[in-house]
DNA sequence: GCCAACGTTGGC
DNA sequence: GCCAACGTTGGC
């Protein structure tokens, strides 16, 4: 089993939107980065665990789990000129950009926020506490996994 | 709102 | 293929 961190910022799209959505399932679209594109194609497999981060708001940081429960399909919305998210230059037949579907597991009883995370040498090779880190997905350890968790 | 860091684009 | 310009991310 893998374990994942991926951003989302709450104004548009927070953990509370994911817990309150049908069978608290989402998908996860939108995404227009290579690197992360590459790893929800090859490497997110269903039961993988996955980090729920908040960005670009009051207080950054992780703030719960979900899990993956379907593994890279084309994401739609690349097609969809309305959407914020269309590439004019992706072929439905030929999709450039690939989703999962992520299903709610829990609210961590506290934000473990980005200045925390920064402070633990444990956690010094994290992608996300590296200098000008800006993927949006991300692969966590499981002892930073773990240790992450313990934190709590 | 500022701005550093980074990815992408496009001229050559 | 190089690299300057531009757009985006995201912390602060």
């Amino acid at each position: 089993m893998n374990y994942w961190l991926m951003k989302s910022e709450p104004d548009t799209f927070g953990i509370n939107d994911l817990k309150n959505r049908p069978n608290q399932c989402e998908h996860w679209d939108g995404v227009r980065n290579y690197q992360a594109r590459n790893m929800m194609r090859d490497d997110m497999k269903i039961g993988d665990q996955v980090f729920f981060y908040h960005s670009n708001c009051d207080l950054p940081g992780i703030v719960g789990i979900m899990e993956v429960v379907r593994e890279g399909y084309p994401d739609h919305t690349a097609f969809d000129p309305n959407d914020k998210h269309f590439d004019p230059k992706s072929n439905p037949a030929k999709p450039t950009w690939i989703m999962v579907d992520i299903k709610y597991v829990s609210t961590l009883t506290r934000t473990i926020s980005l200045t925390e995370l920064k402070q633990k040498p444990e956690l010094a090779d994290l992608a996300l506490v590296r200098r000008g880190n800006r993927l949006s997905i991300m692969p966590v350890t499981q002892a930073q996994w773990d240790f992450i968790l313990a934190l709590e």
